[in-house]
DNA sequence: CGTTTCATTGAGTTGAGTCAACATGGGTGG
DNA sequence: CCACCCATGTTGACTCAACTCAATGAAACG
């Protein structure tokens, strides 16, 4: 059972070396194991009451819907991230979550974070690092969005993205597996499927990076880093935060 | 003391009634509280074991500044906010902090976070939701920049600060004051600050708001409310949290 | 095999940016 | 008290990054 929570220790252990019992208590989660399919929304916005969930396996996309039909992808979560939790402390969806690959995830509950601050409060300090984590991301794609061009974007989301997934064991330094369609891309970056298909075009062209048949290839990984002002700061504190 | 933090405690009463006992626990910060001119920052990018606050007076911004010397502004923060709880947690700060206006502010260190946990489970949830309410109007800010056109996002923009400042008395339904320069405006929403003088000047002469002089009045609320889709759903949990 | 979804490319359009000039007004030092 | 400064706001003329529309492949699929 632990063994299947293996994103989700790799990532709290880059914050701080768990101890046993603290493994332990993480994998006490005995709510039900949940699988989505693609089309399946795990949550909706608006919705009350909504459960979180740790993903297991498998990717998901955070979304808002606005009026005009047009969609922003707020993030992209891959396995051993926290699925709507805020939607937990809010008690209302403020967004919707679809899988983007067939998932497996565990359900979380109120009770569960509490008896988790109760338990160990050095487990909850690294569950409210992880969180902030996601937050930092979500302020760092703001940033794009506010302030970087198309290319930068795009670089910068899948330098992003690479060291997301390296943390859970995903990714090497050369590249990863990434089911995202090049719609995704736009819906997330704030840009046209048809500008993300030219941007791409580009990126291959002038050999920084590949992205092709579900796989993510750096050609020019310290001039992409560069390109996309790339700093991994906001991300690694790991090292920092243990003393 | 109680007394100047009745911006948080308007804040948190908003999410559930507080005892008098949980009104102590909060007015027990015994940190000290500090002021800080135009010109300083509360907080740098990168430094490490900042210290976080709780704003009671004035007004203030989170940026990010990129190489090219742009910056992007991730949100403002009015009185009863937090300032830097992310960093705080993270242990390195992701983001700058600096005053808008003069202001006061008491600081909070982990210790009196944990203390928070560990006297009142009741209380930390509502801090918790607070800083889950912070998240979900970075989200929506995301939206803004990556699907909304300039007018949407500027209308938008003024509607949800009235939502956030009318929590703690700091607005009416027809207006309030506003600190900003367009400038500012600009780096929050991604637009340049000539654009925004051109939105500006659109929505005074639509008849929808007007802002002008350091203050904001809104001609046609419902119109506004309608051109920005603006959706209080994501801020107002409170009563539906109550039960 | 049609159908659907995703990717690709060209041609023309546009929202927002840039550059540049000028207005306004509070602040400050002579 | 005036003169000047500097930050902020305003407006016009021109440019360009990204968009839309449209057509066409290519692979995936029931």
């Amino acid at each position: 059972m632990i063994d299947v929570q293996n994103p989700l220790l790799s990532k709290l252990s880059a914050f701080a070396t768990l101890t046993n019992s603290e493994r332990a208590s993480l994998g006490r989660f005995d709510r039900p194991r949940r699988c989505f399919e693609i089309g399946t929304d795990l949550m909706r916005e608006g919705e009350k009451n909504s459960t979180a969930y740790i993903l297991l396996d498998g990717w998901v996309l955070s979304y808002k819907l606005l009026r005009s039909g047009e969609r922003q992808i707020v993030d992209f979560q891959v396995p051993g991230d926290f699925l709507g939790l805020r939607s937990l402390l809010l008690r209302t969806a403020d967004h919707s979550i679809e899988p983007v690959t067939p998932i497996i995830a565990v359900e979380i509950g109120m009770t569960d974070l509490l008896r988790i601050f109760r338990e160990s409060p050095r487990l909850a300090a690294a569950m409210l690092w992880a969180l902030s984590t996601d937050g930092a991301v979500v302020v760092e794609r703001l940033v794009s969005l506010g302030r970087r061009d198309a290319i930068e974007r795009v670089a910068h989301f899948f330098l992003e993205l690479g060291a997301r997934l390296k943390v859970v064991g995903l990714a090497t330094g050369d590249g990863y597996a990434c089911p995202l369609s090049q719609y995704h891309l736009a819906d997330a970056l704030g840009l046209s499927a048809v500008h993300i298909n030219r941007v791409l075009r580009q990126l291959r062209e002038e050999e920084l990076m590949t992205f092709r048949a579900g796989k993510v290839t750096f050609d020019n990984f310290d001039k992409l880093v560069q390109i996309a002002q790339f700093d991994t700061a906001y991300m690694d504190h790991g090292g920092a935060a243990r003393e």
